[in-house]
RNA sequence: GCCUGGGUGGCGGAAUUGGUAGACGCAAGGGACUUAAAAUCCCUCGGGGCUUCGCUCUGUGCGGGUUCGAUUCCCGCCCCAGGCACCA
């Protein structure tokens, strides 16, 4: 091999080298470390911190990407960007690890932490790292204890005995948020109840207020609002008391449909209800009931699988009265009826509700229909189910004839009047069971005493930190309250003897105010927020991250930025003005009848490589472990470097839309960056001493045309990084103007300004893959002799002008079909357009000998002529 | 069942306000360079038909409608993905 000098064309594009150069430059230099300035419009943007599992997968990956590429366009755009990462560093996985394999959870996390920062750090992601925050650490969640102190000041966190769903696999409960279908969203594993004290946040004293700004979010998706609208799943109805038949007493019911009430003949209870108990104490019936009711708790336990349990129900011998026709209703206890939402009754009113129906065919109960619809009369020996919609009263006394959507309000005043109901208001939203029977989270600061009950760890006590020498064999419930040193404590009311909760909180919590946390990090006094940083910094002008979190995190951030504001520590009521929710990667998976799911590596030639049997590639999913369609992004940055791997993720598919990795894909990106980098090499010992082209001159022709492009180019990828965040589309830009450059190769004998304008495309396309590929283009631009950062130049803007087409093309259409097109100049007056539309030659095949009834011009675009038949 | 999205070439995807459907990339085919291969560069590429260097018909899940003109708007239907699911 001769000797070769690194330089112009014979350097080669080495990316391991020039990205990990870069990235040594960047921390050197401090380039992204970012302070408050006054005299800057800030932009704060955030991805969602990841769980530190152990590695990054490629999840992470498309998400930071898609992030850092906005980040990095806004600080060339002039903002004072905010870009900072941590660790969502709680949770069960290290504590399930330090079981299985004895290491200690912290060490597990920490090492975890390590790992993957280093990964993050070889994508090239422009984060203030001096801003890095870990939940886990005593220095955050002091904070967020001492919130916790001040909510249980103000009764927005309380304790109740209630039953709760338990995950029997993590050993611990769950939200009711956190229980998809039936099962641990975590593990999958079925979900069962269990009664326990249990710490509660009051997230339905904020309920109005969360439901009402889902109407104040313009920067959401629809989607995800939708999806928070229908969890707190607000309605409108009246609570109506039922007198009993035989005693003072009353049954309050909860009912939207009080325009049915006088079709109400029977009443409904829920079996876990105490009332029914109560109702048939010391009766013939007490003990079928009682067995009953314990029938329906086991099946509660054993899960609403995907069918509706069979709707049953127990007498309870006894009757309550409607309270507007005075007529007797049984009573009966139901499977179907649920205790915790409304106040646990229901009127019944088979006519109109499919269920009731169902239970009235079942019991032989009487049926009145009181909506007639207004086409064919309902028959209560012929109907089969329930009419649910709108018609006009009958059998409802006073209110016959009239619309039941307005006898909605007439009787809803009537009960008022009567004084036997009133209008209010249920949401489907619960409270927010925060108590976690597990170690690895944050200490819930209450000290239980013999005497003074539950009382507060004083605030000059905190933080109560999580102790580290703790027995975790996994046995036994929660290793905290097997923890001598730390249960024993004294009551901080009467010095008695007294011992410390051993809940841990949810990690939910942590993850509920961590942006707000970035904003002053390191700040250690009370209350961890530093309000005149936070007040700059808040709202996260751009949050993105996984649609997964759609309801839990995501309303869980916004109740606790309410309440923290309410405590005067923050200045904004939503905490995420943007939100981008991005789609999964996906892969096909690969599958041996004998073998079971194979990873790319053990399949050869459509074989597998331990048996050789055929491999029956299967559908595409979301990347996971067990499906074995993973791609390791270690692996991809060796192979290709970040730079390729940041390109294809955004090339591949729209932010929004789930992603399919193809490696050909991958292949194809890293193919079009050697191109880039070739031709800038091409050029460099021809364009290294020439300035930009600065347009202070005329071109003409195929210059003319290249820098045409070139400005064109700025417009199109800065409105699509801009409005819409569609990264492909702006590549794809790019893409064509490296076309174009490639096409127009100047004559050996080509001047300065050529070169000149061929260094302007250059540097066009470097400023504008900057932000994509921030690696290769920074060295690009060094090898151009630049001597600042790229990430500190001003992002291109374009020249209208030069940007603007001297000739456009004019599409005519007969009949509504394309015939023909003409090229006129941009400014050519309509009526000429037009002349030359019917003028043209092939056009003249389709209206010759016809008349032309309507010529219809839309400037700049097409004729349409329409002609007789 | 209900609520959201979505359905465009062999594939990923473009088409931004109702105005040239298929940008860009992948795969495929052809050519150039090379002893050869890789790499690279160039060309072709929705489908059908024809009198084939061009012309024509057809085509954005299916069926209708509005319009000079519909991938885009309206009505009905089919399919796929996600969310919720006895919430009275």
């Amino acid at each position: 091999m001769y000797w070769r000098l690194e330089t112009g064309m014979n350097r080669r594009y080495n990316p391991q080298e020039i990205e990990e150069s870069w990235q040594k430059r960047w921390e050197e230099r401090g380039v992204f470390k970012v302070e408050e300035d006054q005299g800057k419009k800030k932009y704060y943007l955030l991805e969602m911190f990841p769980y530190p599992s152990g590695r990054i997968h490629i999840g992470h990956v498309r998400n930071y990407t898609i992030g850092d590429v906005v980040a990095r366009y806004k600080r060339m755009k002039g903002f004072n960007v905010l870009h900072p990462m941590g660790w969502d560093s709680f949770g069960m996985p290290a504590e399930n690890a330090a079981i299985e394999h004895g290491t200690h959870p912290a060490v597990w996390t920490n090492e975890n932490i390590a790992y993957m920062k280093k990964q993050l750090k070889r994508m090239g992601f422009s984060y203030d790292w001096d801003r890095e925050i870990s939940t886990c650490e005593p220095d955050y969640y002091r904070w967020e204890q001492l919130f916790f102190l001040w909510m249980y000041e103000k009764g927005l966190a309380y304790k109740k005995r209630s039953s709760v769903n338990w995950c029997s696999h993590c050993q611990t409960v769950l939200a009711n948020e956190q229980v998809e279908a039936g099962l641990c969203w975590r593990c999958g594993t079925e979900v069962g109840e269990k009664v326990l004290d249990q710490w509660f946040f009051r997230i339905t004293d904020y309920v109005e207020e969360l439901l009402d700004y889902c109407d104040r979010l313009p920067g959401w998706p629809e989607k995800v609002l939708t999806m928070q609208r229908n969890w707190i799943g607000r309605s409108y109805g009246c609570e109506i008391l039922f007198p009993m038949a035989d005693s003072a007493e009353a049954i309050k019911v909860f009912t939207t449909r009080q325009d049915t009430i006088y079709g109400a003949t029977f009443m409904l209870i829920a079996a876990e209800h105490p009332l029914v108990m109560d109702l048939v104490r010391n009766k013939a019936i007490e003990k079928p009931v009682q067995e009953f009711v314990e029938k329906v708790k086991k099946q509660d336990r054993l899960l609403r699988t995907s069918e509706y349990y069979e709707k049953e129900g127990i007498f309870l011998d006894t009757f309550c009265l409607n309270p507007v026709t005075g007529k007797k209703m049984p009573i009966f206890a139901a499977n179907f009826v649920l205790a915790d939402y409304g106040t646990g009754c229901v009127m019944a009113v088979p006519t109109h509700d499919q269920r009731d129906f169902e239970f009235a065919k079942k019991y032989n109960l009487p049926l009145i229909v009181v909506i007639q619809p207004p086409d064919k009369p309902l028959n209560v020996q012929t109907m089969h189910e329930a009419y649910v919609d709108d018609g006009i009263l009958v059998h409802s006394g006073r209110f016959d004839g009239m619309e039941n959507t307005k006898a909605m309000e007439a009787i809803a005043e009537h009960l008022e009047t009567i004084g036997r109901g009133k209008r209010t208001v249920q949401y489907r939203l619960r409270d927010w069971g925060i108590s976690r029977q597990r170690y690895w989270g944050a200490p819930i600061p209450i000290i239980h005493c013999d005497k003074c009950g539950a009382v507060p760890v004083p605030e000059a006590d905190l933080p109560v930190v999580l102790p580290r020498d703790v027995d975790l064999s996994g046995e036994g419930g929660s290793p905290l309250s097997r923890h001598k040193a730390f249960v024993e404590t004294t009551c901080p009311r009467c010095d008695g003897p007294a011992g410390r909760e051993t809940d841990t909180m949810d990690t939910f919590v942590e993850s509920s105010w961590y942006f707000d946390r970035f904003c002053s990090a390191r700040f250690d006094s009370s209350p961890g927020l530093d309000r005149k940083r936070v007040d700059y910094w808040m709202p996260v002008d751009q949050y993105i991250g996984g649609i997964e979190h759609a309801i839990l995190h995501l309303l869980y951030s916004r109740f606790y930025t309410k309440m923290l504001r309410d405590f005067g520590v923050l200045g904004v009521d939503e905490p995420f003005t943007n939100l981008l929710t991005q789609g999964m990667v996906c892969k096909e998976t690969m599958r041996c009848r004998e073998h079971g799911y194979l990873y790319p590596q053990e399949v050869n030639d459509g074989r597998c490589s331990f048996c050789g049997g055929e491999i029956a590639v299967g559908k595409t999913e979301k990347m996971s472990k067990s499906l074995k369609n993973v791609v390791d992004p270690d692996y991809l940055i060796q192979q290709y470097g970040a730079d390729t791997v940041r390109i294809f993720c955004l090339f591949a598919s729209p932010p929004e839309k789930d992603l399919e990795w193809s490696d050909q894909g991958v292949e194809g990106s890293f193919r079009f960056l050697g191109r880039l980098w070739r031709i800038v090499m091409d050029y460099l010992d021809d364009i290294r001493n020439v300035k930009a082209f600065d347009g202070k001159t005329g071109l003409e022709g195929e210059l003319k045309q290249l820098r045409r492009k070139t400005h064109q180019t700025i417009r199109k990828v800065t409105s699509d990084i801009e409005e819409r965040f569609h990264f492909n589309t702006a590549i794809s830009a790019v893409m064509e103007l490296l076309n174009v450059l490639y096409q127009a190769r100047p004559a050996s004998d080509a001047d300065s300004q050529v070169f000149a304008v061929i260094r302007e495309t250059i540097e066009t396309i470097i400023l504008l893959m900057a932000p994509i590929v921030p690696h290769m283009t920074e060295e690009l631009w060094m090898l151009l002799g630049h001597e600042e950062n790229l990430a500190d130049m001003p992002w291109p803007s374009f020249d209208a002008e030069v940007a603007s087409e001297e000739e456009i093309t004019i599409v005519i259409q007969v009949n509504g079909k394309v015939r023909g097109r003409i090229h006129v100049a941009a400014d050519e007056d309509g009526e000429a357009i037009k002349s030359l539309a019917l003028a043209d030659e092939k056009v003249g095949r389709f209206i010759q000998g016809k008349r032309v009834i309507r010529e219809v011009y839309v400037p700049k675009k097409l004729v349409s002529l329409v002609v007789e038949d």
